[in-house]
DNA sequence: AAGACGATCAAACGATCGTTTGAATGGTAG
DNA sequence: CTACCATTCAAACGATCGTTTGATCGTCTT
């Protein structure tokens, strides 16, 4: 429970080891046993730790989205801020944090697929995790959204963004995949894919609108 | 092997009740035991006719496929004979089969949700046999949108055409879900994703463009 | 030194997995 | 009627699943 010392590794090791075998297998798909034998701990450190599978599939989505949702507040509100705030911008806040999570380490890029499988999977016992702990986050969106496009119907509103989440959750899950040539680095690949998703997005949510 | 009388029955309904809890459960939390029991079959049956589990798999994948695919490129040939065929026309031709197939009966709602999940599950098998059978429509439809989007980089355009891919995905797999109310019908709550999609895309297709 | 406790370990639990087997079934052709 | 063949069936195969157990290790506190 000291947290500080000995556990350290091995918890750890679980987490980025479960997170890449669940992107590519799927939850059901992965088994303890790859789990464990990949991260060279003993199978029964995941239930000793994390006191079920079930419990390990919360624990990775929990790691990476407090930080992930972190980061989006915080991209909107200097967003807001700023004098001249446009649609793009608010765009930029939410779909920026959600690509550069694969970034950071070998695990964040399988994460942002983990993400994605969830999403495509519809569970609905895990859609309820994520409405509870970050459904503020998504509210506090659509707001910015329904602000910078005065003239959308609230309704009209909600269809466009569910496609703009459709198409960021693909983007993800494609992500870090085959189709990367290899001539251009991660860095840029990961920066076109915003550009090219902010500029398709935008354009679909200003559609009809006397461009906001 | 006759295919004329008495197997019917049985491989109809294991396809049927395999579609529904693919589409549930996924590939891998789906077992046999589930699908044959709620097909009121026996156990052996699914090897007897498909010879494994993946062969039912690909069955499933095959014969909803092949009507998909007709029916699009049969819209595409119909939109391009059109004296002033429009990009709406022909996003519609690509869209709207996808979604049709949720109508025509229980299994067909079904469907769409395990062509999205197979999808973002990234299955390299699946994947591989999907651009083996069925590459050429996406082709045809390819050099469609070029022919209609002139001003556009042919790069440029393949990034475009990857995010209506994800729209379009993430729309089959939310279809038939929690999210349609209850005053209006299926085929109405259809109708209006698809206008939504086709809008939605072609505004965000023809960005920056000289509107097409 | 002795005891306590968190962490790790090998081993096994019962359940369920996909697949195979060999016998029963039933309709059709000779 | 008999022989044949596609189909269905109960039963079992070995493998793997998630989980639990009880011993053991190492590190602190007293």
């Amino acid at each position: 429970m000291t947290a500080s010392t000995s556990n350290f590794s091995t918890r750890e090791r679980i987490l980025g080891v479960a997170e890449v075998l669940f992107a590519r297998h799927g939850f059901a798909g992965a088994s303890l046993r790859q789990v464990t034998s990949a991260a060279k701990v003993n199978l029964a450190a995941v239930n000793y730790h994390f006191g079920s599978k079930d419990g390990l599939i919360e624990e990775v989505f929990r790691r990476r989205l407090d930080e992930l949702n972190r980061q989006r507040l915080a991209s909107l509100a200097a967003a807001l801020a700023r004098p001249a705030c446009t649609l793009e911008d608010v765009l930029d806040a939410f779909i920026r944090p959600a690509l550069e999570q694969s970034m950071d380490s070998a695990g964040g890029a399988a994460f942002v697929r983990v993400l994605a499988r969830a999403y495509a999977e519809h569970d609905e016992r895990l859609r309820r995790f994520l409405a509870d702990n970050y459904g503020h986050v998504l509210r506090e969106f659509v707001i910015a959204f329904a602000r910078l496009l005065p003239g959308l119907a609230r309704e009209e509103l909600h269809w466009r963004l569910d496609i703009v989440a459709g198409a960021l959750t693909y983007a993800m899950a494609d992500f870090g995949m085959i189709k990367r040539r290899q001539e251009v680095s991660e860095h840029s690949h990961r920066d076109m894919t915003i550009r090219h998703l902010i500029q398709f997005t935008a354009a679909g949510l200003r559609a009809g609108c006397a461009h906001a």
